[in-house]
DNA sequence: TGGGATAGTTACCAAAAAGTAGGAATTAGG
DNA sequence: CCTAATTCCTACTTTTTGGTAACTATCCCA
C-alpha cells in the first residue's frame, strides 16, 4: 500500500485524474474561467449548473480549494457572501483545459453519431 | 431528464469526463502512446499497471474501444492473442493529454508539498 | 411574527464503481 | 492426463460517489 502511495505521488496522470477527473470539477473551473469578472458566487454557480446539487457543488469547491486551483474569499456580511475565483495555478491550467474542450468539440460529434451512451 | 441528455450531448466537457475521466483510461492511453511499437497486449498492460485489476483493465479497454479511441485486434490463435493500439482519434488526443501530463508535472509538485492526500 | 435570502452542513439512502475469487475455452508440452 | 498460457466473464462483496431533504445562522423586510 505504501507502494501505491509512491506511485500516486510520482504519477502526474493520477494526480490530474484524482484532483479534477470527477463529475463537476472541470465544469466549475470552466465556469470561473469564462465568467466576465473572473469571480462567481456560490449561487451564481448553482444557477449555471442546474443539475449539480448544492452538496456536490460545495464539495467540489472545497476539493478545488484544497488543491489550490480555486480561491475562496469570504465576506463577513449578512446574508453571507462568498466569492470563488481561479488561483494562478488554476489559471495556468486553463489553456490545457481549453484545448481538451476544443478536442472534444472536434472529435466527439462523429463519435456520438455512431454511439449513443445515454438513454 | 431529457434536458440532462441534451446538456450532456451538447457539453464537450461532460463528454470528455464521461469517456476518460475515470481512474484508468488516461493511463491506458498513455501506455499505448509511449509503447515503442504502438501496440500492447492485454497482459503487457497488466504488468505495467499492477494496481489495476484484470476486470478493471478489460472494462476500461472495452469503453475506450466503444469510444473509438482504442483499436482491438484479435488474432485467432491458441492461446489467444489480442493487441490494443490507438485509433486515429486516439492519436489525435495525445498531444492534449501530453500537455495535461506536463502541466501536472510542473504544478502538482508544489501542491503536494503543502497538501497530503493519501495516508 | 414569520418569511426570504445566502452559504453552507449533516444524516440518510441509493446507485455506481471497483475489488476478489472463481470459471471457461483452447491447445501445446511433459 | 494434468498443467500452463492467454484473454476474458461472472457472481459476490465492499467502497465510493452522488442525491434528497432537513437543519443552521443571521439579518432585513413586511
Amino acid at each position: 500500500m505504501a507502494d501505491v502511495k509512491a506511485e500516486y505521488l510520482a504519477c502526474p496522470i493520477r494526480q490530474v485524474v484524482s484532483r479534477f477527473g470527477d463529475k463537476w470539477s472541470m465544469l466549475v473551473l470552466y465556469m470561473l474561467n469564462t465568467s466576465e469578472t473572473g469571480v462567481l458566487r456560490f449561487n451564481e454557480l448553482r444557477r449555471q449548473m442546474t443539475d449539480c446539487s448544492q452538496k456536490m457543488l460545495s464539495q467540489t469547491l472545497k476539493n478545488l480549494e484544497q488543491s489550490h486551483l480555486v480561491h475562496r474569499e469570504v465576506y463577513p456580511e449578512v446574508p453571507p457572501r462568498v466569492e470563488y475565483s481561479l488561483t494562478d495555478t488554476g489559471k495556468s491550467l486553463m489553456p490545457v483545459l481549453t484545448e481538451l474542450i476544443a478536442w472534444g468539440k472536434e472529435h466527439f460529434n462523429e463519435v456520438i453519431e455512431k454511439n449513443i451512451i445515454m438513454d
